[in-house]
DNA sequence: ATCTGTATTATGTCTAGGCTTAATCGAAGA
DNA sequence: TCTTCGATTAAGCCTAGACATAATACAGAT
């Protein structure tokens, strides 16, 4: 077959059969040792290709059992969410930073579940505005946990967003994305410059370090500016 | 340090080393040989570790350079989109798939844009809708290229959605998912049993085998039920 | 017929070397 | 001063073995 064989091409030749329908989901592929004969390489080398396939959802492997095409019953989607400052300088847009207000209050409700705060704790809520070409582009609504950050407290956050005060103070280990849907309020299509009742599209994004919540925030966006893409290439 | 190191082992120390802050991002870490010695390991294993935290951004690699903690400017996130089925069955409850129409006719603008057809080219519209104990889950608008998949031409759809009997009969290469947020049409809220004007969470679904789009697909969500939810776990 | 222990098998991981390649540094030349 | 080119370095990839581990099959015992 090839002359010499890069993990690379083994993985390229099994997508390959797949692809092309002669190796069909559910069915069993030749064992590491058997592609590595027909490769003229070291099953260290298949080993790699099967296990990153593996990886990317493409096979299931199973010690004894062999490797298998998988049942394609989920997409799994590679999304990269950046910061709003980039987001917008990607588009060629200026971006601008407003803090609305900043309190330390206790939380509502909704904040106090998401941060997971105890009784009459109190947390710090910044409300700012994300500007692109001097267009609100994002309403931010902050909610940062004090026991795990106090030194918020002393921060006005007039000047830097508090997403990226934090990065560049806080290790995280953990995000949480929930996106959703909800009608412009009164307050917020104010904010916005939409029509109240518009379509947002909503993103809560909640941050932890080990097992301790570090920050909530409600990104609004309208409708029809944000997008959330994501593109998933089987083949690489 | 440790008796006999496996690459998991490298991983978690490397993970510490940042996450506790003893290695600050852009700082360059020690490299292959050094880790390998301290671990008593071969640098393949390390090679592994340092592999994998790269994919996973946590590390950035350059030949000759080394290795440094990234700057963490983006964050990667893992979405398993499962079908409306699962997902529907996942919460426990029953599944229902009703076909509302099937036409064959020549797309509306955004639908041809979408496809990439040229001028005049019909393809096959379904419109249904997905079921969650008898509430309208997702309304689906789908576009099917019968370039491309001339049999669905054939196919009624009247017990079985365009996503299942597509995922069984085509392989596909490539995904785009967009979100969005919409407000209600009429004809949408009637489908939906919402109100005119309720916010909508959009998902526009686009397939691809090689350079050939399949399918375009518009999935409408009351705001309130559809979440999309993703956590990023950099620990593992 | 059912349970249990053992042998088998394919993948998972590791080692200790090798060569390859991209990025960088520094020295020599223009 | 600026450019170019060769040496160096650290990651990237590979090999040919080894042992570990989980899942299965099968034989023997209950």
């Amino acid at each position: 077959m090839s002359a010499r064989g890069s993990y690379r091409d083994v993985k390229q030749h099994v997508l390959g059969q797949i692809r092309s329908g002669v190796w069909r989901p559910g069915e069993l592929i030749p064992k590491e040792q058997e592609l590595a004969d027909a490769f003229g390489c070291a099953r260290m080398t298949v080993h790699r290709a099967l296990r990153e396939l593996a990886e990317e959802g493409v096979v299931e492997r199973r010690r004894r059992s062999g490797t298998r095409v998988a049942l394609q019953t989920e997409r799994r989607v590679l999304i990269d969410i950046p910061r709003v400052e980039q987001e917008v300088a990607a588009t060629g847009a200026t971006y601008r930073y407003v803090r609305l207000g900043r309190r330390i209050v206790r939380p509502n409700a909704m904040a106090a579940a998401r941060l997971a705060l105890e009784n009459d704790r109190k947390a710090l809520r910044i409300e700012c505005l994300h500007y692109a070409n001097d267009v609100p582009f994002q309403l931010e609504e902050r909610w940062i946990n004090l026991d795990v950050v106090p030194e918020a407290a002393e921060e006005p956050f007039r000047e830097r967003s508090p997403n990226a005060w934090l990065l560049e103070r806080r290790p995280w280990s953990e995000v949480e994305h929930v996106v959703s849907a909800l009608n412009a309020t009164a307050q917020a299509a104010r904010r916005l410059l939409v029509s109240v009742g518009d379509a947002l599209l909503v993103v809560d994004r909640r941050t932890w370090d080990g097992e301790q919540i570090i920050t909530f925030a409600r990104m609004l966006h309208p409708g029809r500016f944000y997008r959330i893409r994501a593109r998933s290439d089987r083949r690489r």
